[in-house]
DNA sequence: AGTGTATCCTGCAGGC
DNA sequence: TGCCTGCAGGATACAC
């Protein structure tokens, strides 16, 4: 579910809530989400305290005192619930994975129905060297559209998949990626490199002010995204293309069609999105 | 080297 | 009502 606006309206949420926090203990209550033995993550974590906390595409971190990282990546259905004390009844949440107590009584609480989340203790030089292998993020003070023409220059992956890669671009998924390339007139399955300057250029607008809008309105939730209030977020009533297959297009009234590729599923305007012939 | 596919897991919606 | 299939915001180990 989360892609980079839920992972940011998160990081929001959390740093409102659980900095100045030192971890009492941790409860690992399903194995699989932890990137590591327990044994490791818990003394790795133990009596630090939250300085703060950051984002890195979609993923979400816990920075605590002696340059330690905790590393959330959210998959699916993952969710981050900060509590003051022990939630009670229907606050509860239904898939804890992994608790955080903290000194004061209070905790967080990563809940994630399919486990395809994970949690993971890093050192400052194991982050670094993590953080150095993704690619760079859309919504930075830096990134500049040079860097995406340089980069889908080079590549034949059809561009809907160039754009879901976290080596090439940070915290882009599916929803987002198909919103940008409508917005931006280009076909999901247009080969990265056959897309032209000028429509790169339009992709880039498309993106940026797709992740933005989105942060604006809290994320988009489809079915399972939360914030840390345990809110839904509003994006999804302004989904352009993404989850509309026969529905008509906003723009020119052709059915909007879906295709899946890369067992994903792509949705496009077939008159506003064409299809070109690769070169 | 770079790409595409299958898989992990649970829950929900829709068809019969 | 119940059973079946397909689908879901992600990441990654493989095969080619």
């Amino acid at each position: 579910m989360p892609e980079l606006p839920e992972a940011e309206t998160i990081v929001r949420g959390l740093r409102t809530t659980i900095v100045g926090e030192s971890i009492r203990r941790v409860e690992v209550l399903h194995l699989d989400i932890l990137r590591q033995t327990k044994a490791i993550f818990s003394k790795r974590v133990r009596l630090r305290r939250i300085n703060g906390i950051e984002r890195r595409g979609k993923n979400i971190l816990l920075v605590l005192n002696g340059g330690w990282v905790i590393k959330v990546n959210l998959g699916m259905t993952g969710r981050l619930l900060p509590f003051s004390r022990p939630p009670r009844g229907t606050e509860r949440p239904s898939h804890p994975a992994v608790r955080i107590r903290f000194l004061s009584g209070a905790l967080l609480v990563f809940d994630d129905t399919r486990r395809f989340g994970s949690v993971e203790a890093l050192s400052g030089t194991e982050w670094n060297e993590w953080s150095n292998l993704m690619g760079p993020e859309p919504l930075g003070p830096t990134y500049q559209v040079s860097r995406l023409i340089s980069g889908l220059k080079s590549s034949s992956s059809p561009i809907r998949s160039w754009l879901l890669d976290q080596k090439r671009i940070a915290g882009v998924g599916n929803i987002y990626a198909n919103e940008a390339l409508y917005l931006a007139g280009i076909h999901p399955q247009r080969q990265s490199r056959t897309v032209t300057r000028n429509e790169v250029k339009a992709l880039y607008r498309s993106l940026r002010s797709v992740l933005a809008d989105a942060i604006k309105a809290g994320g988009t939730t489809i079915q399972d995204y939360r914030n840390t209030d345990g809110d839904k977020g509003e994006y999804a009533g302004q989904l352009s293309i993404y989850g509309r297959e026969g529905k008509p297009c906003y723009g020119c009234n052709s059915e909007v069609q879906r295709v899946v590729f890369s067992n994903r599923s792509a949705f496009y305007c077939p008159s506003c999105q064409p299809f070109r012939r690769n070169k």
